[in-house]
DNA sequence: AACCTTCGCAACCGCAAGGAT
DNA sequence: CATCCTTGCGGTTGCGAAGGT
């Protein structure tokens, strides 16, 4: 199973790989490690170009991947993730050992999205499908108008996140921390001013992690609520 | 048996971020 | 500071296998 081969106009091979080259792409990066992906096909005697190396390293060569068939508790977790972080799949891959970002994009796209739909569950707000609901879209936008700062400084920044405006590593200060009781109300204030509910974000263990209420974010969270800088100067 | 549809997955593409120069 | 290059990411495509009619 795979592409059919052929080659583009500089003599590059593209599609399927052959258990040649693999043993060539494994040999080469056994002995020099995986710097320069561009000039590594050159040295190994690849006629690939360095991105489909790189790509055939870390999605199938490289050991301890784990292949075949999800098992029932790493399907739950896909979910699970995916709810928290959204399309984020190198994210969602970092959470679980051994599965690469391409096998679980792949089963979530070809198994898991659909498995949710039929059990009438929207997979990307991970809600309930509203019969009359017209507004299930998948990319959240933003109302925020009459939101207080906080609730307005969160929802942008899970809206850059998620709209991949805003890389997580480019989220450098610490501008928002909410006590308990006043992410309470900044939830009431929030739902009762019928604004979309984009998601909050806390940090655990190094993890941006995306969650479902103020609440939960002020209650859970064991670190301060992250913000962004140079970003959030352009936009609010 | 033949045809069609769906599934599973490897691989490609375009884009963005960040480092090097 | 600007430009170029490399790397990494997410979306999409292509294709054989499996299942259904």
């Amino acid at each position: 199973m795979g592409r059919t081969t052929w080659f583009d106009v500089d003599g590059i091979k593209r599609g399927e790989w052959t258990e040649e080259e693999d043993r060539m792409l494994v040999a080469y990066i056994n002995k020099y490690g995986v710097r320069d992906w561009g000039a590594l096909p050159k040295r190994a005697g690849l006629r690939r170009c360095g991105k489909s190396c790189r790509l055939r390293w870390l999605n199938y060569l490289k050991p301890g991947i784990k292949k075949g068939k999800f098992t029932p508790q790493e399907e739950e977790d896909i979910i699970k993730f995916h709810s928290l972080l959204g399309n984020r799949w190198a994210a969602i891959a970092k959470q679980m050992p051994n599965r690469t970002d391409n096998d679980i994009k792949n089963h979530w796209n070809s198994c898991l999205k659909k498995r949710l739909r039929r059990s009438g569950i929207d997979p990307m707000t991970h809600e309930p499908i509203k019969a009359t609901s017209s507004s299930a879209t998948s990319s959240p936008t933003l109302r925020h108008s009459s939101s207080t700062g906080s609730v307005r400084l969160l929802n942008k920044l899970a809206s850059g996140i998620s709209s991949r405006k805003l890389g997580l590593d480019r989220i450098k200060t610490v501008m928002i921390s909410l006590e308990p009781s006043q992410a309470v109300e900044e939830e009431k204030m929030m739902r009762s001013s019928k604004e979309e509910m984009i998601g909050c974000f806390m940090e655990i263990d190094g993890n941006l992690i995306r969650t479902t209420s103020f609440r939960e974010l002020a209650t859970t969270a064991t670190k301060s609520y992250y913000c962004y800088d140079d970003w959030l100067r352009g936009c609010v």
